[in-house]
DNA sequence: CTGATAATGATACTACGTTATCTGTTGGCG
DNA sequence: CGCCAACAGATAACGTAGTATCATTATCAG
């Protein structure tokens, strides 16, 4: 039998309320924040338990290691912010290529999928360097 | 002084030959056909090597270990057969987007570059299933 | 050809992300 | 409430990619 315990729910909520996909150090240091004395193979256990129940997915990035979201987001991008250095999910409508899968390009290539990662400033850190007006 | 041997000169020969990014397992099996015996640390030496003459260059794929190619392709993406799982560099023309970098998507994010991976079947995998004509 | 030494292959070691183990704690049914 | 399996935190152990070490081999200037 499955327990509803202090450190799961803050763990998923943790998850939830992110901006992006977030790493486990992130999620443990987040989470800790609201509960001090966290342990890091607790966080380990819960994403396990999560991703069993399919509600959270596993993100890969270039280079980093796993990174966890809330599941059944649909289709979406990320995109890498270099100056808070986090990733933001970019929504459905963010799709730069929604014709791409299924299409053919030359040469031969026939597309089933992609992962597209973009890389910049948010809109928060961009304002800082170039306000608006 | 950096001598010229065997290994070297097979090892930055596979990387050149290849159809795309390689991994090091990848890297170290094709050479060692070439070279039976040929040591994984001599190839992760090698790498290093080339790396520092900027002959070659690290490319990472979400949830692989890291690849290599050879440096000096200019901007591409790349693409990884679902069939014979390699991957395979597009070439420049292949740039699905290149009016991307620059651009502030919707919401204000400045996008600086982007990396982009298709995934699908290459034109020898999917002739095997379904042949022209 | 020869010697100095860079490079090699084998392998022990390191670094680090993740998992298993252990002991004390706690959620929730009876 | 009281019990007890599920769970928690602490930490040792693990797997693996990459590095350091070392005795041996090979390159190449003289």
């Amino acid at each position: 039998m499955i327990r509803q315990t202090k450190p799961r729910e803050i763990i998923i909520k943790t998850i939830e309320r992110a901006e992006g996909p977030v790493a486990v150090e992130e999620i443990h240091a987040r989470a800790a924040g609201e509960l001090p004395g966290l342990g890091i193979a607790t966080v380990y256990r819960t994403l396990k338990l999560l991703l069993a129940q399919e509600r959270i997915a596993v993100v890969e990035f270039p280079g980093e290691p796993p990174h966890y979201e809330p599941a059944g987001r649909g289709h979406h991008h990320h995109f890498r912010c270099l100056s808070c250095n986090r990733w933001m999910e970019m929504g459905e409508r963010g799709c730069i290529v929604p014709w791409l899968d299924g299409s053919i390009l030359p040469g031969g290539y026939l597309v089933e999928g992609h992962r597209i990662s973009l890389y910049g400033r948010c809109p928060n850190c961009a304002d800082e360097v170039a306000p608006p007006g």
